[in-house]
DNA sequence: AAAATAGTGTCTATTAGACAATATGTC
DNA sequence: GACATATTGTCTAATAGACACTATTTT
């Protein structure tokens, strides 16, 4: 049984908007075992009969208890990178999921920290194993997702503007987005209950106060639109 | 090393459109070892650092080469499933991979044969370990991408009609299908030479010749719509 | 009042879909 | 010619997007 056996691990890609410039960060956590101790890495734990996992699904759940020590809004498999170069010890299995947080998510202690995203896929921070390829993987399921879906409001705080819902999008998309149309959007999401009108209104710095909308806590998956954002416009 | 793996294994969704009435079948493999010896079960091999594979991507090829001993005309992975039930050996973890062939793909000998999926969902058919949740989770992610791309062309052979695409796209979707939509989208195809109009024509038993149409040998990724298919018209 | 920002209304473009009209073959 | 089937053309519906216009607040 050893003979077909392989090292398999769960690691999380955990994604926040960062408040300020609405840029996607990606949670990383401090390495605790070699290889690579002490490095910066995705938050991850071994899966394999010893662990208390009785699924890939509950294995991630603890990777996010234990080692990142978030609560996502959103949380799904994206795929499985195998081969025999990723790890030094040899041939390895990594299935990663794709996290949503919400940006309020902060975390303490010295072994856990945000990380923009784009300087980690500009290779201006370098990751160990292949987890640079990982987060691209992530990015690029939740881009594609973000044209046709709901699926960059889970990035959002429960309460939040209009302004906050086009920031999340094109942080998502890596471009910009049409502000009417994430309008008719909310007012789409709004009919069918996917997200509040609180009637409350929140004042900018200047100018005409904000509505603001609200989604549910329960993560109910994300809203699919029968039409695409559109790339030019 | 030992204490930290578990048995994985890839296994390959392969699909096919049954000729006649244009229904999904999906290749089994007569297995040759325990557990399950000799019953029918998906293709697949096992992955670990003693098999010649250098990546997943090669051991879903070589599953294909070597168990089902197809071709396809476009592969991509789907999933992992990962946990303690469903080998009674024990955990384990299988990466799963749709895999959509030409229909005139035949299988000869007593260890391949092509099934109706949908008798397989309905457990009419039953398969071993949790293959056919896999079939389902292959299907599921079938239907959803082909509500908005090309994928169902690839089940189609090198030249077909109006009609065939139609056809496999309904298969796909498990729905009816406009025809008028479908053949602005081949024109759409046509415009950007994912497919291509042979100009030729064929006779089907009564009325007006069909036109002939080609898509390239090559697997170039499904073309994405930027609609989808509605549910009801 | 001026400036800034939010939100609304109107128009266009695109594409799915319904369906009538036409084309082209067999019997 | 009758019939079957394929293809084209016309119209509608839905929704993304552009953009002008209005609303509401601060300074």
């Amino acid at each position: 049984m050893s003979s077909i056996a392989v090292m398999a691990s769960v690691d999380i890609v955990a994604l926040r908007l960062e408040p300020e410039a609405q840029r996607l960060e990606v949670l990383l956590h401090r390495r605790e075992r070699e290889p690579h101790l002490s490095q910066w890495a995705l938050p991850g734990v071994i899966v394999n009969g010893r662990t208390p996992d009785n699924s890939l699904d509950a294995a991630a759940e603890r990777a996010l208890q234990e080692k990142a020590q978030v609560v996502p809004r959103h949380m799904e498999q994206v795929g499985t990178e195998g081969n025999a170069f990723r790890d030094p010890r040899g041939w390895s299995l990594s299935t990663y999921y794709m996290a949503l947080l919400d940006p309020a998510q902060s975390v303490d202690g010295e072994r856990l920290a945000f990380v923009d995203v784009a300087s980690i896929l500009a290779r201006k921070v370098v990751l160990p194993f292949d987890h640079a390829v990982l987060i691209q993987r992530a990015c690029e399921r939740l881009a594609a997702k973000s044209s046709y879906s709901s699926l960059p409001l889970y990035l959002l705080p429960e309460r939040f503007t209009v302004l906050d819902a086009v920031g999340a999008t094109q942080a998502c998309l890596g471009r910009a987005v049409n502000g009417t149309s994430l309008r008719k959007r909310l007012d789409r999401l709004k009919e069918v209950g996917w997200v509040l009108d609180t009637g409350e209104r929140q004042q900018p710095r200047l100018g005409r106060p904000q509505q603001i909308y609200r989604h549910l806590p329960a993560d109910t998956g994300p809203f699919l639109f029968e039409r695409s954002l559109l790339p030019e416009g």
